[in-house]
DNA sequence: TGTACATCAGTGAACGCGCGTTCACTGATGTAC
DNA sequence: TGTACATCAGTGAACGCGCGTTCACTGATGTAC
């Protein structure tokens, strides 16, 4: 069988897209290489046509969901959406039940800490960079004043993502996403 | 070998204090049990003598860091401590760059949101518990105000010490730390 | 136009390895008589 | 007091299994002549 042009291109973002999912539902550690393979409807050995080891798909996976999440936020504030609006998104009960499709940050940071530098550099340059956008959308105060609170309200909602995902109990789940978005309001600066 | 009375809940407390450590460094998925036993100065079989699963060893190890946490954060805050100096202690780079002995949620929360219920069940009784600390620290407000506020807090700062990990890169990092801390006590309101 | 060879994404079996778990055994001490 | 047996935390080899990775091979198509 030889493929039209593009295919492998093709093939290799459908193994990251799989990948992708798999790793932010289960974390990079639990989920293996033949499942990934097995789930994009290839076998075992295709793998090393498209990537080197497991950690270079890891950077390819983490660079294209990171890629992805801002590209989403951007065109949202694009489009006029309000930081409350996002936010709420973000801390919604719908976010919290799909990891899989969800934020890439929230899903796998504490596994971010544990790898390699260069992983983590690319990790660093997309907060950056969503500092940046939820920065941008705050008002009053000077620029270092809105950098300072959108790092304070980003880390807010990474962390209360992650605590609403892991306390199991819906309703007490539902009470840390409200409290975090009114929290996140309210360092905003608006209602 | 026949041993004094206490000598196997001193070996099991013993056993736990070690994969608590690797558990927060490592992170559970990626820490064996041959690795913790070995550590622990022992062989892997005597481990069943002690746990019946690596499950079983994983609710011992958050019962008991959990716990430890949330008394030292209750004996410091009744020793006086301000809750400024509280979340200062928990966004440091000492904090950070000891991830095995620091708190066990912000090691381990992704992964709790991935284990069975009754360990979920575990994390949010200490959740709950620590907002109430934080809680009744706070000035101002009805009581439904200082939960909200608490646990936005309490979220900030498991968030940002996450992604301080994360990074990779120094400064950055400590200014995720720098910027939460103030995020966090303007939503106290304190300075 | 027909034949021989090159290309290369994908196959599927196999590699060594470490995982969680099981189990027959050890041996120092306690208890029974 | 001396002997026989029970106790049980810990040993260390082994279990089946899935991991990440390697590799000889396939076979449809493209290119050369």
């Amino acid at each position: 069988m030889r493929y039209e042009k593009g295919h492998k291109e093709t093939t290799r973002q459908h193994i990251i897209d799989v990948a992708s999912r798999e790793f932010r539902e289960g974390g990079v550690a639990a989920v293996g290489i033949a499942g990934i393979m097995s789930k994009a409807g290839l076998t075992n050995g295709a793998f090393y046509v498209h990537f080197d080891s497991k950690e270079d798909l890891v950077r390819a996976v983490l660079s294209d969901a990171l890629e992805q999440r801002a590209r989403g936020l951007a065109g949202n504030l694009e489009r006029h959406q309000s930081l409350k609006d996002s936010i709420r998104d973000y801390l919604s009960t719908r976010h919290r039940d799909h990891a899989g499709s969800g934020c890439p940050t929230a899903a796998l940071v504490a596994e971010i800490a544990r790898h390699p530098a260069q992983t983590q550099d690319l990790f660093a340059g997309n907060v950056e960079r969503i500092v940046i956008l939820i920065a941008a959308r705050l008002r009053g105060g000077t620029n270092a004043e809105r950098r300072r609170k959108a790092m304070a309200i980003y880390g807010m909602m990474v962390g209360a993502l992650q605590m609403a995902r892991a306390v199991g109990d819906a309703k007490f789940s539902g009470e840390i996403l409200e409290n975090a978005l009114a929290g996140a309001m309210s360092l905003a600066g608006e209602d």
